[in-house]
RNA sequence: GGCGCCAUAGCCAAGUGGUAAGGCAGAGGACUGCAAAUCCUUUAUUCUCCAGUUCAAAUCUGGAUGGCGCCUCCA
């Protein structure tokens, strides 16, 4: 069955055909590198993490490209205000970026190329233009021509005469016409400039997602993703200029996400209603962030408050609580085994089962709300089978446990989320604790409720669960 | 003003023609010394409203209402 994604470019699902078989090349707009990142920036990020591991799971040889705006009027001014240079200034929120990233599972691109390495490939691209007459130059700045690129608005829908009433030509600029916009901009006094055939500049916003896409992934790639609001102008205008450049199709699927809302109006750093996303961190793991993420279609909007974050966390430990169940299960009949049951074929039957749904789930536009659904049918068919008073079970059912518990492994390497990342604890703890297990034990066979209880109750703040189950005792570690 | 998106239970959320997935929360029960975890049962005769098409609509069409986004930096 093949994937089918929706894309933006014709406002439909379509099925998704590989410029090259085989082969997934796909570019995502990353952060302007002059804060921390928030929640609504980690929303991208997430779900075409996910869309990239996906693909690998169906056996493309995917190559990932995520720019860092590392110049920009942002920037610069971030940087006048903490009295920093400019680039160390984007450096050191691209490292705070990483660190966010990781937390989340998100996986490395495969090329990371920031704007300020770029610069000789984004003159070689607007000297292009200009030879090509879609763009002309001003006193040191230069602009891209909208209308004398036949396709301008195909992505956005709108038209130029639509675009008309809104457009504007701020101080200071020198367009002929106000939709046109910046490919290089005149260097101003104290800000970072290069060397160009229009003089000391610097490249405009979108030139460099041209310059960079169309150096790593090449002319035509498949996927260009990123978030809503940069359908327009930005992506209108990567379109322009990379077209306009190479005279190809630049991309053949244009993916969007919704935004993140805080009481259901978007989360941005200009309505300064956002949440850094390291402050999140600090209050929920990883993992239930991205699940919480994930719960949703990265299409629809998704509202965000604590409590959301909250129930994110309770489901996720659900599907935790199951692998752990399996797990120890597995342990346990290895010590004892019994004879295998007629529960076996039903064990032997659920991998394939979820792993079909799982992928018809996310075939089908990456849906995964749906391919959790497939998830946590299998905690529920596995739990109400290892819960039986009568559960026993040979080599056999060992085998078909393994076999679950290698799923679980499979679809983590999609959604990063569904294997529990054990707090770890040292040998010295370890020991410990199996003495403070011993003695709460002896309380406890001698009904002295009090002491087990205080055991119990003073280890859970220190992140040590006490469970008392049909199979004894036992104890984790937890954030 | 132009372009576009959305509306499903207390909350989150899937479902785009065949009679409402899943999760959280709630209720009852099992298990338990208690708690936790888990299991069983239960929670929308109905998908914002109105009209239409159809044997059949949450799903298609038209309209209304409400909410959001883009058109200026934004993920």
């Amino acid at each position: 069955m093949a994937i089918k994604l929706y894309n933006t470019l014709r406002k439909q699902k379509e099925e998704f055909v590989p410029v090259e078989p085989g082969k997934v090349k796909m570019y995502v707009c990353g952060p302007t590198t002059y804060n921390y990142i928030h929640l609504g920036n980690a929303r991208p990020i997430v779900a075409f993490d996910i869309i990239r591991r996906y693909f690998r799971y169906r056996g493309f040889d995917v190559t990932y490209v995520q720019n860092f705006t590392d110049v920009d009027d942002k920037i610069i001014n971030r940087a006048k205000e903490e009295n920093m240079d400019p680039v160390a200034l984007a450096k050191k929120y691209i490292e705070a970026y990483f660190a966010d990233a990781d937390q989340l599972g998100v996986l490395r691109a495969d090329v990371h190329p920031k704007v300020t390495e770029h610069i000789k490939e984004i003159i070689t691209m607007v000297r292009r233009i200009i030879e090509r007459d879609l763009a002309y130059e001003v006193n040191g700045d230069v602009y891209f021509a909208v209308r004398q690129f036949p396709g301008y608005g195909k992505l956005s829908g709108r038209s130029l005469e639509d675009m008309q009433a809104g457009a504007r030509i701020a101080v200071g600029e020198q367009k002929r016409d106000p939709l046109d916009f910046a490919l290089w901009k005149a260097a101003k006094p104290g800000e970072p400039a290069w060397n160009s055939p229009w003089g000391k500049g610097r490249p405009g916003w979108h030139i460099e997602c041209s310059a960079m896409s169309t150096k790593y992934l090449g002319e035509t790639f498949d996927i260009h993703g990123g978030g809503a609001d940069l359908i327009f102008p930005h992506h209108e205008n990567e379109i322009a200029q990379s077209e306009g450049c190479n005279g190809v199709l630049s991309v053949k699927y244009w993916l969007h996400n919704g935004f993140i809302t805080i009481n259901q109006e978007k989360m941005s750093k200009s309505l300064g209603n956002f949440f850094l996303l390291r402050d999140i961190l600090a209050k929920f793991p990883g993992p239930v962030v991205r699940f919480y993420l994930m719960n949703t279609h990265y299409r629809s909007p998704l509202d965000f408050d604590d409590q959301k974050l909250a129930a994110a966390e309770k489901s996720l430990q659900r599907i935790w609580t199951t692998y752990r169940l399996i797990a120890e299960k597995i342990a346990g009949l290895e010590k004892a085994p019994g004879s295998d049951g007629e529960d076996l074929a039903t064990l032997k039957e659920l991998p394939e089962k979820v792993r079909e749904n799982f992928i018809a789930a996310m075939d089908d536009d990456f849906n995964t709300s749906l391919a959790l659904a497939a998830v946590f049918d299998l905690c529920k068919e596995v739990n109400t089978l290892l819960n039986q008073r009568d559960f026993q079970g040979g080599e056999e059912t060992i085998k078909a446990l393994q076999a679950i518990l290698a799923l679980f492994a499979e679809l983590d390497a999609v959604v990063a989320v569904l294997i529990p990342k054990e707090e770890e604890t040292d040998d010295l703890t370890q020991d410990l604790l199996e003495i403070i297990m011993n003695l709460r034990g002896k309380a406890r066979s001698a009904k002295d409720w009090p002491t087990a209880d205080y055991i119990r109750d003073a280890l859970k703040p220190l992140g040590i669960i006490i469970e008392d189950t049909p199979d004894g005792p036992r104890w984790k570690k937890e954030k």
